[in-house]
DNA sequence: TAGATTGTTAATCGATTAACAATC
DNA sequence: TAGATTGTTAATCGATTAACAATC
């Protein structure tokens, strides 16, 4: 009782935030050829500091080599492992708006272990229309379709494109349909379960994160010595 | 010397993030013609605790009445004026694949105070071509003409929607053109100068962030008491 | 006055950072 | 061995939380 044991899953969450971009970064090094790393450049190329970098990594385990650095294939290998990202995840996508057929539509979204299983939108006028998603294309299905799709394709993740007024009515569709992750791009905070994981897109949000900055500026001494020189 | 003086700007990161939520939460209390909130019912609807809501609050100053709560048209006023929303801010896009074409026609982008005054490829065959926004309608511009309709415009934003590979050229482009603020949905860190503030969003990091929780799920014991029951 | 709710305090928690011993 | 780089420690920093005095 008194041993400070290590606890099992206790991975902190902003590691887990950052683990999908050493993932990216170290799968883009993979590809060019590089067989090793060291925390300092791959750091860089993350925008991250190098003591960031090894500190989140040692919450994963020892995999690199003291005086040497990382061997990008084994480093890559076991944060996809740890973020479980070697299994492929069914998508489902509701709210065929302009985001919504976009994201659809996105290739970004398809490249890396996800796949679309399921468009749906709640206007029947919508409703059976195609819309033609790279190589693939998908017909817009009735939200009571919802759970059948979620259920056959064993869909992981929700991505709610909706107006904020239906956002929690379909996220209240999508866990009765069994999903437990939701990526809410509707402006509005949703109301689920502990068990259900929520994320929250906010573009409007992150536009007037700037603007808070831009205005500083404004009112700044001298917007003159802008120039390339350090790194952020 | 050794006063405990309040900084100026002193406002915490964290908080900063969560005023355009306060702010647009308020907005449709405003419009719902309700005058008066107390912060445990208006932390309820941003999904924030009450005490971290005044917390924040209390950074622009004190705006509320002991016993009764917030005048919402009255909190509105300083969470905008403290953002800077007061304003209205022209942004650019540049990269008009199927995620810039739907950021450009996204009517929540407009309804904020922002408006777009310019998207730009650089596929030839992409310029001049037109784009249906809403009520207006835009020309994809060639590269070469952004720093112009940026100073013409005094556009304050830039978006970037290209390819990993394009994305820091364009960011230097725009910095060059005098942008100091950009939105970077591809997937790199962009090495710009102290004064320029990045923001980044990555979709594909959100969704496998959720691909994380979603494998916790699959190995927890009992995947069975999944209900409506408490709120995160 | 009694009830309600803010604004602030102090404690706690978690994340970041710098430095360095361990070790290849 | 000498040089390089990891993994870990301890200090610092910032954010969250609970509680409550102030005050409407």
């Amino acid at each position: 009782m008194t041993l400070p044991s290590r606890k099992p899953g206790g991975i902190p969450a902003a590691t887990i935030a950052r683990l999908p971009v050493y993932h990216r970064v170290l799968s883009t090094f993979g590809s060019q050829g590089i067989v090793t790393i060291a925390s300092e450049e791959l750091a860089a190329a993350c925008g991250v500091s190098s003591a960031k970098l090894r500190k989140d990594l040692s919450h994963l385990g020892s995999f690199g080599t003291r005086g040497v650095g990382y061997n990008v294939s084994y480093l890559t290998f076991h944060i996809a492992r740890e973020l479980g990202v070697t299994k492929p995840r069914g998508i489902v996508i509701v709210g065929m708006g302009n985001l919504g057929r976009a994201l659809a539509s996105y290739r970004a979204f398809g490249a890396r272990g996800f796949h679309i299983v399921g468009i749906f939108d709640r206007d029947h006028e919508m409703v059976g229309s195609t819309l033609l998603c790279g190589q693939e294309s998908f017909t817009v299905m009735p939200i009571s379709d919802l759970a059948a799709v979620v259920a056959k394709n064993e869909a992981s993740i929700g991505v709610i494109t909706t107006p904020a007024e239906s956002a929690q009515e379909i996220a209240d569709l999508m866990i009765e349909a069994g999903l437990v992750s939701i990526l809410n791009f509707a402006p509005v905070f949703l109301k689920v379960s502990q068990e259900v994981e929520v994320r929250k897109v906010d573009l409007a949000v992150e536009l007037q994160i700037l603007a808070f900055h831009d205005q500083k500026l404004d009112s700044e001494p001298s917007p003159q010595e802008l120039s390339q020189v350090d790194i952020a």
